[in-house]
DNA sequence: TTTTATACCTAGAATTCTTATGCATAAGAA
DNA sequence: TTCTTATGCATAAGAATTCTAGGTATAAAA
């Protein structure tokens, strides 16, 4: 099924990954880069994205730099180095949920 | 992090999966085999399972059977013929996601 | 000239989970 | 024997996250 709802608290994780390989991006381009990677799998809604963009500002682990390209607007995100740190911990928490996913999902127990 | 949270939305296809292989479970079973099979590391909160259980109930993917043993009260769960066909899409959802995630984790692609 | 793409935003609703309780019985520890 | 832990169910209030549905504006394409 395309467009799949994201499980809820994978979006910061998401965001905060795409930045630390990024660079920097602006929320438009985060919801672009998305559905390239995942072929269309995925789909980063603005409504959620936007909001999470300033909690993560607020929280300290993001910085802006507002740019005018073509007469438009665009707010580039980076990541600030308590966003750098973060970001390695929400990586090994979401690895570690995955893992314990693929550990319920492979019947190698089988029965009890 | 031992104890890691769930991510929402996560729950309901671990109950179907745990039923589709233990055949019929009761609650507190479920949240003891979860913890015995990742090993301590997702926790099912009772006040996340009860209610799971009596929605998916509602919804009829789930029959319950009650039984009585040590003079304790237990409610086998098991899958309906309407519940194991969701089972079998919601498994192919969380494992698309999860293709997704690992798809924006890797960082094959590097910059842009 | 109308539509689509780019680019930002917010409010309200829906969903899902956590925390904090509560009740009751059985088993184990002190 | 009494206190604690394990077993087994349940609900209510709150927090957190996301979706839906709207809004504004400019540029590009049809």
């Amino acid at each position: 099924m395309a467009n799949s709802k994201l499980y809820k608290g994978s979006l910061n994780t998401i965001i905060l990954k795409l930045l630390e390989e990024g660079g920097k991006m602006y929320g438009y381009e985060i919801t672009q880069k998305v559905k390239a990677l995942t072929k269309g799998e995925l789909h980063i809604t603005e409504g959620a994205l936007y909001p999470a963009l300033h909690k993560l500002e607020a929280q300290g682990l993001l910085d802006v730099e507002v740019a005018k390209v073509d007469n438009r607007l665009r707010k580039y995100y980076k990541l600030t180095e308590q966003g750098k740190k973060e970001t390695v911990n929400r990586l090994a928490e979401l690895e570690e949920f995955i893992r314990s996913m693929e550990q319920l999902l492979n019947p190698k127990w089988r029965i009890s």
